[in-house]
DNA sequence: TCCGTATATCGTCGATACACGATATAATCT
DNA sequence: AGATTATATCGTGTATCGACGATATACGGA
């Protein structure tokens, strides 16, 4: 330990812990090449897409599934329920905000 | 399965796997709320801050190590030797490149 | 009502992540 | 050379993740 405290205090202000639990939940949900994939097909398509996704990527139904589910508490998606199938959606306006979080934490 | 593929097949150029693999490896690095606050803390820095940052987080200094060698590997931090301290940084460039992959994989 | 279809949940297994203390490294200072 | 300092690495234990097959759920249609 020294008294080099160039990094002395923070203003409270500054480190918003909800914010940052935020993000690394967020990046938690992106941080899986199946997942970003998923999510770019779905920002892709126009409208949504059903199980299509678990065609186009191969992987087995139930991980995609859960795969689906982080997404989607993540906030990423939208699920529309159209039974017998659910139609799942990017939900563009929760990327954008991930994306204002990650550039004004950092102050890019 | 059924027939219903609105989405059949995906343009090879729209999915490139090495982006894909490059988002997912960067969202990990930031996907825990301890590398969140330090990327936060150093960005809130005019230069550069040696261990301070063990200071400021209330964790063990091998844990604190760790977490930097993780945002280095990523790519969002450069360290610069100036023994016996380590001059950490964030490398704003990187930290620009992501958010840019992040908004263009997903059209926003 | 019974059947088929799409999705979700469960249980399990191996792999990876996280935290820590102890120790190694590598340079500077006396 | 030996001590001091800052950081990195190692070894360990626990927790979480990721994949799968099997099964449950929940609806629409015959």
């Amino acid at each position: 330990m020294t008294e080099n405290t160039c990094v002395t205090e923070f203003e409270p202000a500054s480190l918003n812990e909800e914010e940052e639990e935020k993000l690394a939940v967020q990046a938690k949900a992106l941080a899986h090449p199946a997942r970003v994939r998923l999510l770019k097909i779905m920002a892709a398509q126009p409208g949504c897409v059903g199980g299509d996704l678990v065609n186009s990527i191969g992987l087995a139904q139930s991980t995609v599934s859960e795969h689906l589910r982080i997404l989607k508490d993540a906030g990423f998606i939208l699920a529309e329920v159209q039974r017998p199938r659910i139609c799942y959606s990017v939900n563009r306006s929760e990327l954008k905000s991930f994306s204002f979080l990650f550039e004004s934490s950092f102050k890019l």
